[in-house]
DNA sequence: GCGCCATTTGCAAACGATTGCAAGATTCCT
DNA sequence: AGGAATCTTGCAATCGTTTGCAAATGGCGC
């Protein structure tokens, strides 16, 4: 922009050879010059990294990673089950993804992002571990693959999942103690009074099977009838109309509703509405997750707080002790019951 | 698992010279048997590629990059502009995310997601695109970097933004128009009666500044008076004490808000409802972006439609021609008026 | 049986960076 | 000044795959 700019011949500085021409060095000494070695002499390193700064030019980390046999280059993948779209609006996994990118960002790696439909691709997470192309995998969610990601366990060390822990399992999993969050919303639904329990989601996914099933648990311990399952798939288009019938069918059977996820819970609140119900005076509703939308819902959504932040570090945490030879045991966070005003 | 499992010497098997010693023919074959090229007799592909089934193998993507020049990887990156936590939540980014994800899946692309900070990395554009990792980058959104993005658009083709349009602008982008959508937002509000309307969000990044100037265009048509710019910041923590500053320092002032984004128009919902307005009686409200969100405040909200799903196949599809090495003209999407029940 | 095509294959040189080894240049000590 | 010890540097092999070129194989017609 300036006149004096002195874009002296702007002969193309693509590799490290062009680079070491122009300084007269071979290519080994930049190579190390650029990696910052102490073998090399300061001032050739400081003349070196001119000429790099002054050509922008920069290492192929192709090459580099060949050579090197690691890449730098962490692959989250995200299993979408039986129910396809499922997770395409999910925030929660999308704010995982959010706070996953930062942590790796920061820990020097990049993200490769794969998302993946195990029931046409049996091969889906070999395929990507086998492609040479990261050097670890965080899998985002078991979906229905907690078989396939186990046998892959067996032979690959650096990966780490997203999802329920069950008791002996050989891969390395983060999350949060689903079936005592199932418990938690279940005891503040009896807390707040309900008594013939719901709980609106699939039951497919071992988490919210877990949350399921700490729902029961309370309603064994407390002598309720047993916890009705209302299955529902979790893309809002689908959900509103399935959560409409579930209740139509139920009304005045029930009194408490858990929610699998927060999103199901706006959803369901808006179904209570529409059908005239209003809570918590008719029914109880407890969410999963503590997302945004459960201080936006009218009245503000009582639910079960999943720390995600704290999630994402952990996976990147893990992973990266294990990529240095690690053995390490799986993370299981705690759940925290907010109350809010559903419940 | 089967008894005759026939696991016939476990000789890892990773690269295609390993595969070519097994199959009794030259790496180079192998290769191109791999490749599916026609070159090579029927018979003997056959045999190697069962070899390379029973063994796992899959050819290392990096060698293959570096060799061809080519990565089969795009990548897409989110700069943080000032406000730095700005998008981590924003479910409209993630959201697009989501969308590309499938449709570079579609065309054989891989994803490299990367965040960055352009104020504490000024390089970050080049940075990407010098790595040698990616065929080509999509930018999702300009923040406020446009300068910056206008620079590497003349000496870089495999680009594509997501983004606000200008008129002469150098850089591809696709993205809906702002300044349309700020007019039908605009004149909604007045439709509904406002008459003294303001513009809450951010009118830095180019996109909101858009849709702001859109809304004065409507009030100088109409004579109105000039709509007020209310600041906030896009995190829910800090917008929610900012839009109730706002509210309380307006009382009275204003009677229709066009909100820059759904996420912001339900907390101010929320934050009218708190200061006992009522919605649309004593204020209108328009959000933008149509996120599911839209449909579940109370009232619905009324806002501006942006198609996801379309804006991410037209970044793809843009890309894809440029990497084939046509020229493309931006793409600039209709927004579309959503009547829901705020205005 | 021979020569000429058309198929298939192998050979070896790339792609661009890294690194063990050894040679060259400096420094330092006696 | 001589020699040892220490720094710097260059050389060349290597990572695993692709691909132009040439060689080998086979088929065919005459």
């Amino acid at each position: 922009m300036a006149a004096g700019d002195d874009r002296t011949a702007r002969t193309s500085v693509r590799t490290i050879t062009d680079l070491a021409r122009l300084a007269g060095v071979s290519p080994g000494t930049v190579s190390r010059a650029l990696a910052g070695k102490s073998l090399v002499n300061t001032r050739t390193r400081e003349k070196i990294e001119a000429l790099a700064r002054e050509h922008g030019f920069r290492p192929n980390q192709m090459a580099s990673g060949l050579r090197r046999q690691k890449t730098g280059v962490i692959g989250v993948v995200i299993p979408l089950g039986h129910d396809i779209r499922q997770q395409i609006s999910d925030s929660f996994f999308m704010t995982l993804l959010g706070f996953l990118a930062d942590e790796l960002t920061t820990h020097g790696y990049d993200l490769m992002l794969r998302r993946v439909v195990p029931d046409s691709d049996p091969d889906w997470l070999d395929r990507f571990i086998g492609s040479g192309m990261i050097d670890g995998v965080i899998v985002i969610g078991q979906s229905d693959q907690f078989e396939r990601i186990e046998e892959v366990a067996d032979g690959y060390r650096a990966m780490v999942v997203w999802g329920n822990h069950t008791e002996g399992q050989r891969h390395c999993v983060v999350g949060t103690d689903n079936r005592l969050g199932g418990r938690l919303a279940a005891e503040r639904l009896v807390a707040a009074g309900a008594r013939r329990l719901a709980f609106l989601g699939d039951t497919g996914p071992m988490e919210f099977a877990a949350r399921f099933a700490g729902a029961q648990d309370v309603a064994a311990r407390m002598g309720l009838p047993a916890v009705r399952a209302l299955a529902t798939h979790l893309s809002p288009d689908r959900a509103s109309e399935e959560i409409a019938g579930h209740l139509a069918a139920c009304a005045g059977a029930i009194d408490g509703i858990f929610a699998a996820t927060d999103t199901l819970a706006a959803l369901c609140l808006a179904e209570l509405r529409a059908q005239g119900l209003s809570v918590p005076e008719d029914i109880k509703l407890v969410g999963f997750d503590d997302l945004p939308i459960a201080r936006q819902t009218i009245p503000p959504l009582s639910t079960v707080r999943q720390d995600i932040a704290v999630g994402a570090r952990g996976l990147v945490d893990l992973l990266l002790r294990r990529l240095a030879g690690e053995t390490t045991e799986s993370l299981v966070l705690p759940p925290e019951l907010v109350m809010r005003a559903t419940a």
